[in-house]
DNA sequence: CCCTCAGTGAAGCTTTGACTTCACTAACTT
DNA sequence: AAGTTAGTGAAGTCAAAGCTTCACTGAGGG
């Protein structure tokens, strides 16, 4: 649904995913169709904002993948998607990873440190 | 560094780290230290800003513990901060067990109407 | 058929956020 | 001492983001 004409803004899968949950109010939504899925109106009355503004922030979170959802009659139901935080996990990986490297170029250092102390 | 007077206006720690990482240039700093730590001018010749702003950045991902930065006589020194990412973790970690334990919930379900459907 | 309820599009408001420039301080260099 | 160079504070600009209200469509219920 709601899928802007234009290409958004946010250039890759990543932008658009960590900026989706920069927000306080769509983190919530997620939180909440975690447990369950829901509709518009019940979103709206939980995050206690207008049904407009739900249709805003779930338009962000499908874009970024996080959700789906489905009109059957007039009700809209919003689903959660976890697959969608693959790539939040990936860049946490990937960081971790480097940092790691980074401690075992340390520890390298040390050895050679270490071992030139025993030459000596 | 560069502390607020005042507590900021995002008020969780999650949300200071999600808000942190959701702008593209304050992850590129981020990618840039989880390699080697750099000076705030480097950050800047990197990114192609200017130093105001790299200072900026930084004050937001200090406020959000993914980095920290020393200042030794005119240079100051940024650092990236690893631990800083495991509420992140946390987050991810949680929404995923809710979505597994509705997996769950579904599974019972299935159970029960299958062996229902044994039992006709 | 009329009424209500769920959701949407359009517009506009207000705040936040990401920069910049300018001016200034403090630390090296020569 | 004089000239760079690194970083900062203050202020201002500009666009994006988060909401709201209003008006309207369409589905269901009496």
């Amino acid at each position: 649904m709601m899928q802007p004409a234009v290409e958004s803004v946010r250039s890759s899968r990543v932008d658009r995913l960590f900026h989706a949950l920069g927000d306080a109010n769509r983190r919530r939504m997620v939180s909440h169709l975690a447990e369950r899925p829901a509709s518009v109106s019940e979103l709206a009355a939980v995050l206690a904002i207008s049904k407009t503004a739900i249709g805003q922030h779930l338009a962000v979170l499908e874009e970024a993948k996080l959700a789906s959802s489905t009109k059957l009659g007039r009700v809209r139901t919003c689903q959660f998607d976890p697959a969608g935080l693959a790539p939040l996990q990936d860049w946490i990986d990937y960081h971790r990873q480097e940092w790691n490297e980074r401690l075992n170029r340390l520890d390298d250092l040390i050895s050679g440190i270490v071992s030139n102390e025993d030459c000596a």
